[in-house]
RNA sequence: GGCCCCUUGGUCAAGCGGUUAAGACACCACCCUUUCACGGUGGUAACAUGGGUUCGAUUCCCGUAGGGGUCACCA
């Protein structure tokens, strides 16, 4: 009988999601979920210096609202709590107090200034095993007598350790690349190197997913695991995701954060969906998938090697995806915001809603696709001129008098009505639609592309505006 | 710099000794069309490099180059 798989999601709250965590904790949920096990989130907040007031409500949040549920975490509890390191403090102390005995681990009193005469090779330190000496009786001495300490991890001096990695196969680094690292800090907290491993132990996890960047630590890991007589859990590495070749997704630029995704007007299932993506692929190709599909196709051994550049250009263009289909009061509901900002108050925003919705690709190109609602100056006659449907100023000059007439003719002021009073026009004219709507929508709005046709448009600027605008283009035209 | 990892089109990404080297995004062309968008069809475009191993290497091994990570009382 297998043990039932056990993953975690461990992140410090800094403040803001970072895509790469999200990915990380999407990850994690999904392979327990596929394995039947259980998911569990765990704030790594060991380092007093950096707390930040709303970060933990941030994490919590953004895995609630993207369906990355944990079935134990501080806010939802679970038989192996707190779930808050920090609210775990005296479990670790205990621990490297038993590595000392073993002499796995040893008390260093070296002061800062010490440290810093440490020989420097090309811009790192390596501790000298220098405490490791001290005798039983000095170190019960200077422990008593207050001075300040922290313990380190006593690494082999020879051989080397091996691991298998799910993604990257067998990892193998010399014990003697291994630095002495701090266990236990000298506020007694204890190290993210330290606290990770008896957290995760302590917690049953089982496997354990995370960035590359832990990638050639982990043989400490194991050490400590080995230590401790404690069974090493399953790893599963993965690669970055890059801004480009060279620089990682940064806070910076706000390229990073889940929330300045959802600020920039993607919606939550293309994000998640998009970043499921990048770094793991399925096997049937699929690219637009549910929440429920990726639960259903995850596995590990899609998993990807090398970094992935993220490109906005393909979340783009699954958020379009998305924005087709929501129903139209949830587009409405949604793009209220951004419609908003372009003070639409005499338009009729259910007709805004539906001419946006099918050509939206992020909800941040409204106020853009919109402008042309308060923006009516004057606009070159050159917009006029269209290859395709050889139209140009002349023509325009020459037809806007006939469309102004069919307009005002027009009883009921729908699309339905507006259209068929154009191409009627064209009819009795002799020409192809194409001449009489491209110069009408032109008039109307002085862009060349607008988030509907000429007679769509017409309806919703409603017949005052547009016959207002169709005069001071004309006027426009003669000058 | 030491150590670890990575390297298929502009991007994501299949491939796991023999393929016309998939697919998606982007781009271009055409069709559809009331502009744009959608949709449809087609197209441009890739195995970093040098050696091996092999009847045969994108695929396995070694080197080189490029990139990333790591070497904290940060996580």
């Amino acid at each position: 009988m297998a043990q039932q798989l056990r993953t975690r999601f461990a992140p410090s709250p800094t403040g803001y999601m970072h895509i790469g965590g999200v990915r990380t904790a999407l990850y994690s949920f999904l392979y327990a979920k596929k394995k039947n096990g259980k998911f569990i989130l765990r704030i790594e907040d060991t380092d007093q210096g950096r707390y930040v007031e709303g970060a933990v409500e941030i994490i919590y949040r953004t895995l609630r609202e993207t369906g990355i549920m944990y079935d134990e975490g501080p806010d939802v509890g679970g038989d192996y709590g707190p779930y808050i390191q920090s609210e775990r403090k005296n479990e670790y102390l205990h621990y490297a107090q038993k590595l000392v005995e073993s002499g796995h681990a040893y008390y260093c009193f070296c002061t800062e200034e010490r440290l810093a005469t440490l020989p420097d090779v090309n811009g790192a330190r390596r501790y000298d095993k220098h405490c490791l000496n001290l005798t039983k009786e000095e170190v019960a001495l200077r422990l008593a007598r207050g001075d300040k300490y922290v313990i380190r991890q006593n690494m082999p001096a020879e051989g080397s350790t091996t691991y298998h990695d799910e993604v990257y196969g067998d990892i193998t680094i010399e014990n003697s690349e291994l630095e002495d690292q701090i266990l236990i800090k000298s506020d007694g907290m204890p190290t993210y190197n330290f606290a990770n491993v008896i957290d995760d132990h302590l917690m049953g996890i089982n496997c354990v997913m995370r960035g590359i960047e832990y990638l050639s630590s982990t043989p400490k890991y194991n050490l400590l695991y080995d230590a401790l007589g404690w069974e090493r859990p399953i790893y599963i590495h993965m690669p970055p995701i890059m801004k480009d070749a060279q620089h990682k997704l940064s806070k910076r630029n706000g390229d990073a954060s889940y929330e300045d995704l959802l600020k920039k007007g993607f919606l939550k299932d293309a994000i998640i969906n998009y970043i499921a993506l990048l770094g793991w692929s399925p096997k049937d190709d699929s690219e637009k998938m549910s929440f429920e599909e990726l639960q259903q196709k995850f596995d590990i051994s899609g998993i990807n090697k090398s970094p992935s550049i993220f490109d906005p250009a393909k979340l783009t263009w699954l958020n379009s995806l998305y924005i087709k289909e929501m129903t139209p009061d949830a587009f409405a509901d949604y793009a209220k915001p951004w419609i908003e900002n372009c003070y639409l108050k005499d338009f009729d925003r259910d007709l805004v809603c539906k001419l946006l919705q099918p050509r939206v690709e992020t909800f941040a190109q409204i106020p853009e696709m919109l402008d042309f609602l308060v923006d009516y100056t004057e606009f070159d006659a050159e917009l006029y001129f269209n290859k395709k449907q050889k139209t140009d100023a002349v023509q325009a000059k020459e037809i806007l008098p006939l469309v102004k007439q069919a307009f005002e003719s027009v009883t009921d002021w729908d699309n339905a009505h507006l259209y068929q009073a154009l191409v009627d026009l064209a009819t009795a004219q002799g020409l192809k639609n194409g001449k009489v709507l491209w110069p009408a929508r032109i008039a109307l709005t002085g862009r060349t592309s607008t988030p509907g046709g000429a007679s769509e448009i017409a309806e919703l600027l409603g017949k005052t505006e547009t016959l207002r605008r169709l005069d001071l283009a004309m006027a426009m035209l003669s000058k």
